[in-house]
DNA sequence: CTGAAAGCGCTTACAG
DNA sequence: CTGAAAGCGCTTACAG
């Protein structure tokens, strides 16, 4: 049975109509025709009856014997705060022209926060590689681990983006595309000295990306290049992937406590953790940027909310997904050259309210 | 050539190691062994070898023989603010027991703006057709209106999700699943009333949709019932898809002027309109909810964010997803009883600082 | 209990 | 210039 969508036209209707055999159909209508020879007339008809007809061709009867499908997965956790719509937009201006399509999915729900080493993908994998999508282009996720594993196994192509883990172990023909967050994380520590802070905290959140590590090393470094104390009671670090309110306001007190040395800065790890740093402040009765600066990194769609006007670094997600897409083809082409590791390098500092006098 | 992801392997190498026919490694495969009654042991050794092998089916093989792909499109404008993410949530929840898999995809960016009456989301559409996706479900947009009326032509089932076209001309086989925005918009203009607010504004965009309409007539109709003046001078339309903040600031400037009678309360159409007006109001040094309170519609996640605690009414997002993707099942199921039309009903007021005195 | 065969819609060497 | 045919990986009546 033909699908309903085409009103069950193919290839062969074509030919039926026209008295011509399905293979000549199909020259003309992948734009082989000049090199087949075959006379302008009958190109012409063709092509005149397909449309008239409503053709469309069947991608997948295509691919079966190409076999290539085309079709790309990309892996996210969510699609919020913008960040999976602006990879993907990076990712589809590479795509289109090419005639890939990116295929979104998200891991699966409901055990995001309780899977332990593997399966939060299983799901998504099977899917994957029933669908014999060419590649995977995700921002991992540890509690997908194992799938990852699997995926390169089967031999997909897989690229991480945006970060990558601590222990890449198992995973050693992943390619990665990352925000080089090194410079930026110390264009941010610098901005806090610039304009005067001494007493700079770090509060960071463990994911098991190698990000987590790079950043809290800038801090230490511009501290250290500045001359400044490093003040352990001054380094926070709390749980991943939730923030739950009262935790951070246990963590937060002893830093704002009467009897402390009070930070007059914070540099938190990202945007997410800053925004959230300052919310606790705020019901703790502590004014940014008054009583303390508060400064992240990525530049996400909210920080530069007026309600929130955080000061940030940009994080290059449009360049990073562009390079992404460009990196795949690379693997797909080079592949005795693979893995690839990019980097993208972005330090523009986002002045904001939350480190003004 | 066989694809890579699956080294090779397909129902002809297991029956080759076993001796068998592809027939009967196929009936095992697909759970269809007892029906077949295949002896327990044959199945078995099928499982297993296909196991060792890393069998995978290839979907698309399979779907040329089905005539279903089990693919259904989702369309959205944007994947920000959390909207796509829930409604993709809701999808989900329904379709993954059905073994049917969601392909997210984007409208063409650079002519959201500027395509007139038809086609950006042609390229699209062409893939949804090549692909032989069984549905499309999609938040409709104006400018994709004649890509919505070719998938119509073409027997695509069309479900438009969160709001429906003021003129549906051309798309009378579409279903569609909404938010019943009627009694949430009377929800947020009674609370107005219920705090005591008595010079109420409008503040609304034009996207041509059907639920602007009804939003603005729950604000006149709660105006009457409370026998309160409607005044002309207080309602506002912005221009839509695009909120520029000098335009705004414009627009808005007259209600606030020494000489004017000022409102004490604006009805925004969603969250997203609330938000810019109280950019615009913080700019213009006016104080909510001191001088003026606001009200939003939709509940989007930025909303319930200490920095903004905008007061609203929620979106029933995930109920709507799961809603749209039963529907899909129905139009397969009960072609002849299609379209449907279902609207999901929830005024849950959330009350927040925008409207507290 | 299992096999041989046709066919889904397309592509592409191979003939003529 | 065009046709006949094999084959991509799978499913499923039809035989035996």
């Amino acid at each position: 049975m033909a699908l309903k969508n085409t009103q069950g036209v193919t290839i062969n209707t074509i030919a039926g109509h026209l008295g011509l055999s399905s293979g000549t159909v199909s020259y003309v209508l992948s734009g082989q025709a000049k090199k087949r020879k075959i006379s302008d007339a009958t190109a012409l008809r063709v092509k005149q009856t397909a449309d008239r007809l409503g053709y469309v061709p069947n991608q997948w009867a295509r691919s079966l014997k190409n076999g290539k499908t085309g079709a790309v997965s990309l892996l996210f956790s969510d699609l919020m705060g913008g960040w999976a719509h602006r990879i993907t937009q990076g990712i589809t201006d590479i795509f289109q022209p090419q005639g890939y399509t990116p295929i979104i999915s998200l891991y699966d729900r409901s055990e995001i926060l309780t899977a332990g080493l593997g399966g939060i993908g299983k799901h998504q994998m099977d899917m994957i590689l029933q669908r014999r999508d060419e590649g995977v282009l995700c921002h991992p996720t540890f509690a997908a681990r194992a799938d990852y594993i699997r995926l390169q196994r089967c031999g997909v192509p897989l690229v991480f983006i945006g970060s990558v883990f601590d222990d890449m172990a198992g995973l050693e023909n992943v390619s990665t595309v990352t925000w080089d967050c090194k410079s930026a994380a110390e264009t941010a520590m610098q901005h806090l000295i610039d304009i005067g802070k001494k007493r700079i905290a770090f509060f960071g959140v463990r994911h098991d990306l190698h990000s987590d590590a790079i950043r809290y090393e800038a801090y230490k470094k511009i501290l250290n290049d500045s001359d400044l104390h490093l003040n352990d009671n001054w380094i926070l670090w709390g749980p991943p992937y939730r923030f739950i309110k009262e935790e951070v306001v246990e963590l937060m007190r002893p830093l704002f406590c009467r009897c402390a040395e009070k930070p007059d800065a914070i540099f938190a790890i990202n945007d997410a953790v800053a925004i959230g740093i300052m919310e606790v402040l705020n019901s703790m009765g502590i004014s940014v940027p008054d009583d303390v600066a508060v400064i992240g990194m990525g530049n996400l769609d909210i920080a530069r909310h007026e309600f929130i006007n955080l000061s940030t670094v940009r994080e290059p997600i449009e360049e990073i997904g562009r390079c992404a897409a460009e990196t795949f083809f690379d693997i797909l082409s080079k592949p005795d050259q693979a893995p690839f590791h990019r980097k993208i390098c972005c330090n523009e500092l986002k002045m904001r309210k939350t480190t003004s006098k």
